[in-house]
DNA sequence: CGAGTGGTTGATACGTATCAATAACTGTGG
DNA sequence: CCACAGTTATTGATACGTATCAACCACTCG
């Protein structure tokens, strides 16, 4: 039940490579990596295309996290990591794998709020209330670091910790800021900003910026990107394809058309984005 | 140009009341406050229930930061405190009137992602980057305290200032959690979770729970949750009225029927919580 | 091979955006 | 003090995007 998710593009290695402690991440994580809300002052607010996912880190930092780390854990595909509810220990830092965040709406649904990969740290949510406020799913065999918090909260010495906490923090709340755009943009630029922004993601890891396999069902898709139906991610990708944009086979994603993706999410937004211009 | 933020309606004073320093929060603070994530372990979750919008502290808590902070700021509505890309220096405790935090889009228009009343604290979205990610805007004559983030940092001694900048931000990041639920939601259940959620909060503030006064636009209102028009936010705000739900004059609210409101919003997700019962 | 899961595609219904006209109100300046 | 302009809100008509329902296919697993 979890036999698919082994690269069968060649342009692309599997991430499970034997896990070297204190650096996980492939390649490129040092410079470029801080700045996602573009430094232009007043600006136009290119949120859209700057918008990063759950908090990517330094390789210095993950080292520094690293070391905090009581144990490993595996966790098989399908499997939870966490239970929304459920008492708050540890943070997790993912090794391998993917992680998908997701809540329980009252009538038994659930909303997808998050994916996590490797090198980000889940669990952030639970310092407020001791609790975890999410639940977290292995969307493939995965491995995590399990960083008890109350090591972090009283961390001391040189290394600032108590600062990297608040900073990933930060980061995430400036990253459901900026998923929260989404809501104002249609299916396609919705779906066009995720795959541009899993793309780099994966990109960031060492696979191919232009080609990758999704890990998690339409379901997750157009739950995580605001209450689509899976019917209408699917058709989606239909149109996308049919534009040459995208090639699609199931799960297997090609990118034909880079900056035309990048423009159908520019575009796409509800009322002003094409309607401004001739005002 | 500001003048209708006078309350109008006997049953509520203004908050403008002489802002004592060291405890501005009318009434009812301590217990019942903490806990926004229900303790129930695999529980069904009634995240639209019970969520809580910016991080509402303590009165203990909110004499900790105060006393940090450097100096007092008004700012005359419409006026903004800061904005997006700035310089991050201070974080801002709200001590009278009404802040909206919102984005800027890449055509022009903006995203309001949250709104901020006394007691709050806004700017944490800053700590990432060192450069406010969001605008603040004043919604009437608002007055905060300016708290340098460099001395929240570095503050020592028995004060766990960092813990708590730690569970404020946590508490940001469950707030924009249970905020994206309601992009399951249709406009009725958007608009009275909101409402809801706003008559709580101004409760907590010693105003009244079922009368108060609107200090957004509609156009804000349906920016906040997700990219409605304003004019499905009248008309909405229109049928709850027929129902008998409501009665709205303008910017003034009062609500009749309580429960009513809260099955609305547990009852009208898109697809699951009405059709899954006969399943 | 049958069951189950995940994905695609079509027909249709529904919710809401959009366009448009009007009204109430606010602040401005003669 | 009143007329004018600008904002905000209400309401109706219509168009459009997407949810929903349904049928079918592909693939995996036991």
């Amino acid at each position: 039940m979890h036999s698919d998710h082994q690269e069968k593009s060649p342009s692309h290695a599997n991430v499970e490579s034997p896990v070297v402690p204190g650096g996980i991440l492939p390649r490129q994580a040092g410079p470029g990596m801080t700045p996602a809300v573009s430094p232009t002052s007043g600006n136009s607010g290119h949120h859209l295309r700057e918008y990063s996912l759950p908090s990517r880190i330094g390789d210095d930092d993950i080292a520094r996290l690293e070391s905090l780390a009581v144990h490993r854990r595996k966790v098989r595909s399908a499997q939870t990591l966490y239970h929304e509810g459920e008492p708050f220990v540890f943070v997790y830092l993912v090794r391998s794998g993917t992680l998908k965040s997701s809540l329980a709406m009252a009538d038994g649904g659930e909303r997808v709020n998050g994916f996590y990969m490797a090198g980000e740290l889940t669990g952030l949510d639970a310092v407020a209330y001791g609790r975890h406020a999410s639940s977290a799913t292995a969307l493939e065999d995965t491995e995590v670091s399990a960083i008890p918090y109350a090591q972090l909260a009283l961390a001391t010495g040189n290394t600032d910790m108590q600062g990297l906490i608040a900073r990933l923090m930060s980061r995430e709340i400036v990253r459901e800021h900026s998923h929260a755009l989404l809501s104002q943009l249609r299916a396609e630029g919705r779906l066009a900003a995720f795959l541009l922004n899993l793309s780099r993601r994966l990109n960031a890891r060492g696979y191919s910026l232009s080609e990758f396999h999704l890990r998690m069902t339409r379901a997750d898709i157009g739950s995580y990107l605001g209450g689509m139906s899976l019917e209408t991610v699917s058709r989606t990708f239909s149109i996308f394809q049919q534009q040459r944009l995208l090639e699609v086979n199931a799960r297997h994603i090609h990118i034909i058309d880079r900056d035309a993706l990048t423009r159908v999410f520019e575009t796409h937004a509800y009322d002003d984005a094409w309607r401004k211009p001739e005002r």
